[in-house]
RNA sequence: GGGCGAUUAGCUCAGUUGGUUAGAGCACCUGCCUUACAAGCAGGGGGUCGCAGGUUCGAGUCCUGCAUCGCCCA
C-alpha cells in the first residue's frame, strides 16, 4: 500500500500528464467518427475561429461547452463528429496583414500587388491556425481533426462556388447601387462593425440656393445647413416637410404630455424647448407653408458653383423644428438621403473617387481631396453672397476600425442575394420547431432580423476571400446584349454549369460553376473580365455545416451525420451567421443545418466590458491552462455558463517574481509595465514596445476565478487516491441492496438521483446546474461524508469488502459523470483505477473500456433511490451537526472525546443507534443514551434539531456562562419567531384561503419551534441552576 | 427611439408553477498539519433581495412606473 502512496502524489502534475493522455487518445483514434448505420449520429460542427489571432476566453467557454456535450454522447453510445476547422474571415485577416506590411515594410497592399498579398496571407493563416488548433488540443477538445477544414480550402471553395451558380441560375444574385461605409485610405467598403464613432469639432454651415423664378410671396432662396458642405456638389434636391403645421403640432402636443409626467429636474429643458418650438410657428411656418406649397408646385431651385437645376421636394425627412427646416438630399453620400432618394426617384450623383478625391461630377473641383474642396467650396459661397451663418459645432464621425481614417458614405456597385425567399424558409424553420434555440428568446432577434427580408450585400473589395466567378461584358446596345444572352445560353449547353444575366440595358454578366472550366478562358480571349470582388465571408461560413461534409458531393459523411445536431454558440452572430446557415442549408440540402441551438453567455471582465485584446482585458485560455490545468479551465467557465447573465470575470497579472495576482484596473491595463505592489518589482504588458518593458519578464493575464475548479479537481484527485489506496484485497462480489447499512444504500440513491438530475441538467444546456450538482455530490456526499463513513469500516472485517466494492463503484461512476467536465484528470485516475480494481460493479463482475473517454454512460437506477433512506441519513448528519456545532462553540480540543444523549422518539432512536461508530468517527463523541429515559446531565449544552435534543455533557469543559447567553439570545429570536407564525395562524384570511397543506405545514413549524423553545429553556435553567450552586 | 437582459452577502453568482428562518463558491473571523487532500477539515459572522407603487392570506419571485448598467437593432 505504501507503494502506492508512493506512486500517487497527492497532486495531480496536469503539466506533464495531460499532453500524454491527450495524445494516447488521438492516437487510438477517439475523436474520430465514420458513418456506422449500426448507431446513431450525434454532430457538431465548430463555429470556425477567425484566423486573425487566437482564441480568447469566450472561446474556451464555447469549445468547452461542446467538448462537454460531445463527450457526454460519445459515452452514451452515438457515433459522434466534431467536425473543427477555422475561418479565414476577410476584412479581418486581410486588414491585420497589411497592417503589419505598413508597420515592418512602409508599403500598402497596391505596392505588393495582389498576389503577393494573398500569398502573404496564406503565411499569416497558417501560423495563426497552427496556434488556434494548438489551444484547442490543450484544453482537450476531442475533435475529429482528420476532418479538419477551412473556409477557402478546395472543398470549401467549390460548395461556395457551386451555391453561387445555383443562386445566380436561380436569378437570386444581382448587381445594385448601394451605400456603404467607404474607407478612402484602404480604399474598400466597411461593414457597420467595423465603423467606430468619435466626436470631433466641427463646423456647421448655413447657406443658400436660389429659388429660379421666385412667384410674388415666395422667397427669393432656400435656407440649408451641412457640416460636410462639399457634398453641396451632389445635391440632387432640398427637402421640406410636405405638411409642417401637423408636424409642429404633434411636436409640441407630444412635448407638453411629457412635461406633465416629467421629474422635476427634465422639466426645466422641456419648457425651454416647448418654448422654442411655440417660437416657430410665428418665425418659421408660414415660410415653411410657403415651401411646401412650392414643392407640390414642382418648385425649382438653382445648385451653385456646379449650376445644376435641382427640385424642391415634401419629404418627412425634413424637420418643421430644427434648423431652416429645410434639407439639402445628397443620395450618394449620406444615409438618410438616400433614403430620401429613393422615396423621391431623385437620381443619386456620386462625387468620389475611390481615393477619397473628386471626380469629375465635381465641375471645377475635380481631382481636389474632400478637405482641400471644403474649404474652396466655403470660399465661393461666400463670394457669392450665398454663405449665412457658420456655427462651430461638435460632431458623431463614423471612423473605420481598421484605417482610423473618417468614413465616407459613398454609392457604390455592389452584388446582392435577394433575400425574400430565402429568409421566409429560414423563419419558418424556427417557427415550426425545425430548428429550436435555447435561451428561446433568442428566437425572436433571429425572427425579427430575417423578417425585414433585406437583401444581403455580399461583395468585399478585398484580395483574401472567395472571387466572385462573374465574367462581365458590355456591349453597345440592348440588341447585342440580348443576342450575347442568348449565345452564352447555347454555348453553355447545361445552365449549371453556366448561366447568365443582363444588368441595365447592355451589361452582360456571366456565372461559371467550375473552377477550371474551359468557359472561363474562353470568355476572357472574347473579353469578358472577372469580377475582381470577393464574396463576404459568412458567404462561405453560412455553408460551413454542410460544406465541411463534402457537399455538394453526395458524400455518405453528408447522408449520415447532416442535419447536425446542435450549434453551439455566442448570441452576437445569430443573425450573421446561424440565419444564414439555415437559409443556405435549405437551399442546399433542403434540410435545416442543426436541430438546435445553444446561445451560450458571453465572458466579460470584473467592469462587465467584453474582453477583447484592443482593450488588453483579454485573457489567453494557455495563461489559465499553465496556471490551473485544463480540466480547472473548463470546470470554472462551465460552472459559471448559467442561462440569463453574462460571466463577469475580474482579470489579474500574474506577477512574475512573486506569483502575486494583481488585479487589473482600467488605468494598468493598458500600461506597457506595471510594478508589482507586492514585491516591487516591474514585469511587462502585452503593451511593451519600448526595448526596457520587452526586456521584463511578461506577466500572464489570468482570473482567480479558476482556482475554486482547481481546488475541486484536487479533491477529487486525493479521494480517488484514498479509494485506491484502500482496495487491498479487494474482492468484487454481488451485493445484495437490501441488505446493506444505512449509508450505502444512502449514497447509492443518491448516485441515482444525481445521475438523473445530472442529465437533465445537460440536456437542457443548464450547464452550470449541472456543474453544480455534481460538485455538491462529489464533495459533498461522497467526501465528506461517504469516505470519511468508510474509514471506520474499512478497519471492520466483516464491512470492509463491501465497503471497497461500494467505495469503488461510486468512484467509477463519478469519474464518468466528470470525464465530459474534466477529462484529463479523470482518465488519469481512470487509469489507475484500471489497475488496481478492474471490476467496479454492484455484482461483482462485468469490464469496461481501459479509456474513460470510449466508457459508457452511467444509468440511474430506480430502485436505488430510497426517499426514505435520504430522509433518514439527513437526521444521522442534523445531529452530528449539532454535536460539531457545540464542540466548536465551546472550544473542546479535537482529540478531547465526548458524551451526549439525544432525546428522541423510539424510531428515531433505531435509526440513530447503529451509527454511534460514525458520530465518534467524525464527531468524536460516545453516544451515552438513545431515546428517553436515560439520566439528565449536569452541565449540558444542547441544540435541538429535527424534532430531536442533543445534549452533550460538557463536564468541566464548559463556559457556562456563554452557554446561557447563547441560549438566552436563542430563546429571543424563536420568541420572535412564535410571535410570527401564531398571528400568521390567527389570521383568518390566511387560514381560509392559503392551501391546506400550507397551513398544516405552518402548523407543524409552530409546533417545532415551541418544543424547541421548551428543550432551550430548559437547558438554560439547568444551567442557571448549575451556576447559583 | 425600439427590442432583449441584468440589478440578491465585500466579490462572482444560484434561487423551479408565489408558500418554513433567502443559498453556494471566493474573501473574512475562530479552532485544527485528524494516518486522501492546508489547493484541506470543523465551526462562525455577514443580505431592507436597485427604488416606488400595486395584486395577493402571503412577493426575491407576478403587474406598473422609475433609476442604473450591458447587448442588439435603427
Amino acid at each position: 500500500m505504501s507503494e502506492l502512496a508512493d506512486k500517487i502524489p497527492n497532486r495531480f502534475d496536469f503539466q506533464t500528464a495531460c499532453e500524454d493522455i491527450y495524445a494516447a487518445w488521438e492516437e487510438r483514434g477517439c475523436f474520430h467518427a465514420e458513418p456506422d448505420s449500426k448507431r446513431k449520429p450525434f454532430t457538431i460542427v465548430i463555429p470556425p475561429p477567425n484566423v486573425t489571432g487566437a482564441l480568447h476566453l469566450g472561446h474556451a467557454l464555447n469549445n468547452t461547452l461542446q467538448d462537454i456535450r460531445i463527450r457526454w454522447h460519445r459515452m452514451r453510445g452515438f457515433e459522434t463528429l466534431w467536425m473543427p476547422g477555422t475561418d479565414h474571415a476577410g476584412i479581418a485577416t486581410q486588414a491585420v496583414v497589411e497592417r503589419r506590411l505598413k508597420e515592418l515594410e512602409n508599403k500598402t497592399r497596391h505596392d505588393i500587388g495582389r498576389e503577393n498579398l494573398v500569398q502573404r496571407i496564406w503565411q499569416w493563416k497558417e501560423q495563426s491556425e497552427t496556434r488556434i488548433l494548438n489551444q484547442l488540443r490543450r484544453m482537450g477538445c476531442s475533435c475529429d481533426w482528420r476532418r479538419t477544414r477551412f473556409t477557402l480550402d478546395d472543398v470549401c471553395a467549390r460548395a461556395v462556388r457551386v451555391t453561387f451558380a445555383d443562386l445566380f441560375s436561380k436569378g437570386l444574385i444581382f448587381r445594385g447601387k448601394r451605400l456603404v461605409n467607404w474607407d478612402t485610405y484602404l480604399q474598400t467598403a466597411v461593414s457597420d462593425d467595423e465603423v467606430f464613432h468619435a466626436t470631433v469639432k466641427g463646423h456647421f454651415w448655413h447657406f443658400k440656393y436660389p429659388v429660379i423664378d421666385p412667384k410674388p410671396g415666395q422667397p427669393p432662396h432656400v435656407t440649408i445647413a451641412t457640416t460636410r458642405p462639399e457634398t453641396m456638389l451632389g445635391d440632387v434636391a432640398v427637402a421640406v416637410h410636405p405638411e409642417p403645421e401637423a408636424a409642429l403640432l404633434r411636436l409640441r402636443s407630444e412635448l407638453q404630455e411629457k412635461l406633465l409626467t416629467a421629474p422635476a429636474k427634465e422639466r426645466e429643458g422641456l419648457r425651454s424647448q416647448l418654448e422654442e418650438l411655440q417660437a416657430r410657428f410665428e418665425t418659421h411656418l408660414p415660410g415653411l407653408k410657403v415651401l411646401a406649397e412650392m414643392a407640390r408646385a414642382g418648385a425649382r431651385l438653382q445648385l451653385p458653383l456646379v449650376n445644376r437645376e435641382i427640385p424642391l421636394v415634401s419629404d418627412v425627412w425634413a424637420k418643421p423644428e430644427l434648423g431652416s427646416g429645410c434639407v439639402k438630399i445628397t443620395p450618394a453620400h449620406d444615409p438618410n438621403d438616400y433614403e430620401v432618394g429613393l422615396r423621391c426617384g431623385l437620381p443619386m450623383i456620386n462625387i468620389l473617387n475611390t481615393d477619397g478625391t473628386l471626380n469629375e461630377e465635381a465641375g471645377p473641383y475635380t481631382g481636389l481631396s474632400i478637405a482641400k474642396a471644403r474649404v474652396r467650396v466655403v470660399e465661393d459661397l461666400e463670394s457669392l453672397g450665398l454663405m449665412c451663418e457658420i456655427e462651430d459645432r461638435e460632431i458623431d464621425l463614423a471612423h473605420s476600425d481598421r484605417s482610423k481614417t473618417p468614413i465616407e458614405p459613398y454609392l457604390a456597385d455592389q452584388w446582392f442575394v435577394k433575400m425574400d425567399q430565402l429568409a421566409q424558409n429560414a423563419m419558418d424553420a424556427v417557427n415550426d420547431g425545425r430548428v429550436q434555440i435555447f435561451p428561446q428568446r433568442y428566437a425572436k432577434g433571429y425572427l425579427d432580423w430575417l423578417g425585414e427580408k433585406r437583401d444581403w450585400p455580399v461583395g468585399r473589395q478585398l484580395w483574401w476571400g472567395h472571387q466572385i466567378p462573374i465574367w462581365t461584358k458590355q456591349f453597345a446596345s440592348e440588341k447585342q446584349a440580348k443576342a450575347e444572352l442568348a449565345r452564352l445560353q447555347q454555348l453553355a449547353s447545361d445552365s449549371q454549369r453556366m448561366s447568365a444575366s443582363i444588368e441595365g440595358l447592355d451589361t452582360v454578366h456571366a456565372c461559371i460553376r467550375d473552377e477550371n472550366d474551359s468557359l472561363q478562358a474562353l470568355l476572357e480571349s472574347e473579353g469578358y473580365t472577372r469580377q475582381s470582388d470577393v464574396l463576404d465571408t459568412w458567404f462561405s461560413s453560412a455553408l460551413w455545416p454542410h460544406s465541411t461534409l463534402g457537399w455538394p458531393e453526395q458524400t455518405p459523411e453528408l447522408d449520415y451525420f447532416y442535419p447536425t445536431s446542435t450549434l453551439i454558440t455566442s448570441r452576437d452572430i445569430i443573425t450573421l451567421w446561424v440565419a444564414r446557415m439555415v437559409l443556405m442549408g435549405l437551399n442546399n440540402v433542403g434540410k435545416v443545418p442543426f436541430n438546435e441551438v445553444f446561445i451560450h453567455p458571453k465572458i466579460l471582465d470584473g467592469y462587465g466590458e467584453t474582453m477583447s485584446k484592443s482593450k488588453g482585458n483579454g485573457v489567453d485560455p494557455i495563461d489559465v491552462i499553465d496556471k490551473f490545468g485544463p480540466d480547472a479551465l473548463r470546470f470554472g467557465l462551465a460552472r459559471l455558463a448559467t442561462e440569463t447573465q453574462d460571466v463577469r470575470m475580474p482579470v489579474q497579472f500574474e506577477c512574475p517574481h512573486c506569483a502575486t495576482a494583481v488585479n487589473q484596473t482600467k488605468q494598468n491595463r493598458e500600461k506597457p509595465a506595471i510594478e508589482c505592489p507586492s514585491c516591487g518589482q516591474r514585469f511587462s504588458t502585452q503593451w511593451a514596445k519600448a526595448a526596457d518593458d520587452i526586456a521584463l519578464p511578461k506577466a500572464p493575464v489570468i482570473s482567480e476565478r479558476f482556482e475554486a475548479a482547481r481546488n475541486f479537481c484536487n479533491k477529487l484527485w486525493n479521494a480517488s487516491r484514498f479509494v485506491m489506496l484502500n482496495l487491498e484485497g479487494f474482492e468484487p462480489s454481488s451485493l445484495e441492496i437490501k441488505t446493506l447499512p444505512l449509508e450505502d444504500r444512502w449514497i447509492l440513491s443518491r448516485l441515482s438521483t444525481t445521475l438523473d438530475q445530472f442529465d437533465a441538467a445537460l440536456a437542457g444546456y443548464h450547464h452550470a446546474d449541472a456543474a453544480r450538482i455534481i460538485y455538491d455530490f462529489a464533495w459533498d456526499e461522497f467526501c465528506s461524508y461517504y469516505v470519511e463513513m468508510a474509514k471506520p469500516r474499512l478497519q471492520d472485517g466483516t464491512l470492509r469488502q463491501s465497503t471497497q466494492q461500494v467505495l469503488a463503484h461510486v468512484l467509477d461512476q463519478i469519474l464518468r459523470m466528470l470525464h465530459p467536465m474534466i477529462p484529463f484528470i479523470t482518465e488519469a485516475i481512470w487509469q489507475e483505477l484500471e489497475c488496481v480494481a478492474p471490476v467496479r460493479t454492484l455484482n461483482g463482475t462485468g469490464s469496461e473500456s481501459s479509456w474513460l473517454i470510449k466508457a459508457s454512460w452511467p444509468e440511474s437506477i430506480s430502485a436505488h433511490q430510497d426517499r426514505t433512506i435520504e430522509q433518514q441519513f439527513s437526521r444521522f448528519v442534523a445531529v452530528l451537526g449539532a454535536l460539531r456545532e457545540i464542540r466548536s462553540r465551546q472550544n473542546i480540543p479535537p482529540k478531547e472525546e465526548v458524551a451526549f444523549t439525544v432525546a428522541c422518539n423510539p424510531e428515531t432512536a433505531t435509526l440513530l443507534e447503529p451509527m454511534q461508530p460514525f458520530f465518534f468517527a467524525l464527531a468524536r463523541a460516545k453516544c451515552l443514551g438513545l431515546g428517553s429515559g436515560f439520566a439528565d446531565v449536569e452541565m449540558p449544552a444542547q441544540l435541538s434539531v429535527d424534532g430531536m435534543d442533543v445534549t452533550v455533557d460538557l463536564g468541566n469543559f464548559i463556559d457556562v456562562d456563554a452557554e446561557i447567553d447563547r441560549n438566552q439570545k436563542l430563546l429571543a429570536g424563536l420568541l420572535k419567531q412564535i410571535a410570527g407564525k401564531e398571528s400568521k395562524l390567527q389570521n383568518e384570511s390566511f387560514v381560509s384561503r392559503a392551501p391546506v397543506e400550507v397551513v398544516e405545514k405552518e402548523r407543524a413549524s409552530l409546533a417545532e419551534l415551541q418544543q424547541q423553545h421548551a428543550s432551550t429553556e430548559e437547558a438554560l435553567q439547568k444551567l442557571l441552576a448549575s451556576k447559583s450552586n
